[in-house]
DNA sequence: AGCATTTGACCGCA
DNA sequence: TGCGGTCAAATGCT
């Protein structure tokens, strides 16, 4: 990607150009640098070892999730200057996603319902992530309810930390299934952070146990990717960020997270 | 039997 | 009153 160009462009006799003027030559690089993504990966494709040819799909399609993502949040930046309350993707493809509401109303909607349900201006985080595979988080988490929102095109999932009641453990989730150009992909609405988490670094004699019961890949309906066949086109990167950033240290053969898909999925 | 999921009812807010 | 979020009984699965 030829970032250069962007800086070294900027003369002293012209004016210095105007923040959407900058956003708008940033778009048009993050649009040039999915396309040569996208080549990449055809030409990566022709790879003949499984091997190694998976891997550089994976990480052509993580290059150009990260392009999309950078593009949408410039775009969504463009349209509604005003910060939105998270920053990773928010707004993104809901346009045209199906749901007919911003991501951020989520989030509001989100804050507005735990602070009536008794944390009083708690402060609590919330993250929105685009990820084409939502149970791929590595948490064991229980479905709790679904809902056909308004406008939308598939049902919202809501889900809670599968120790919420063991540990109150607070975190829940939200995935509402969008698509984008014909592609499926998942909003997914992390509130809270895990307690439990912390609570099994706290007691290292039960870990083993739990441990292996937190990391709960087991549903077969949608199957976690093998380390081979990792989704690729939509995999995102902000969910790789999330993953890194909050995820305990865990052994893999253990790896499983329950999602189940709703009707229609 | 024990656990997870489904689904209709209920609640609070705008 | 409609909507989104949650609860909890019923149901299904292993």
């Amino acid at each position: 990607m030829s970032t250069r160009r962007l800086s070294s462009k900027k003369t002293r006799s012209q004016p210095p150009p105007r923040s959407s003027d900058r956003r708008d030559a940033a778009i048009q690089e993050l649009r040039r640098g999915a396309e040569l993504a996208d080549l990449l990966k055809k030409q990566v494709e022709l790879i003949p070892e499984p091997n190694r040819r998976d891997a550089a799909v994976t990480n052509v399609g993580e290059i150009s999730m990260a392009m999309e993502s950078s593009l949408c949040i410039l775009q969504s930046e463009m349209e509604h200057p005003s910060s939105p309350e998270v920053g990773v993707a928010a707004g993104c493809y809901s346009s045209d996603g199906g749901t007919g509401e911003t991501n951020s109303g989520a989030v509001a909607r989100a804050r507005r319902v735990r602070h009536r349900r008794g944390r009083h201006g708690a402060d609590f985080p919330i993250k929105e992530i685009l990820t084409d595979a939502p149970e791929n988080d590595r948490f064991h988490w229980r479905k709790y309810g679904e809902k056909n929102i308004l406008n939308a095109e598939y049902p919202r999932l809501y889900y809670k930390c599968g120790y919420s009641d063991d540990h109150k453990c607070p975190a829940k989730k939200y995935v509402q299934q969008q698509s984008h150009n014909g592609t499926p992909f998942f909003l997914v609405t992390l509130i809270d952070e895990h307690t439990c988490e912390t609570l099994f670094r706290d007691e290292p004699s039960s870990s083993s146990s739990n441990a292996s019961q937190v990391l709960d890949f087991t549903k077969p309906s949608l199957s976690p990717p093998e380390e081979d066949s990792m989704p690729v086109s939509m995999h995102s990167y902000s969910y790789d960020e999330y993953l890194s950033s909050s995820l305990p240290a865990i052994s893999p053969d253990g790896d499983r997270v329950k999602f189940s898909p709703g009707p229609g999925w």
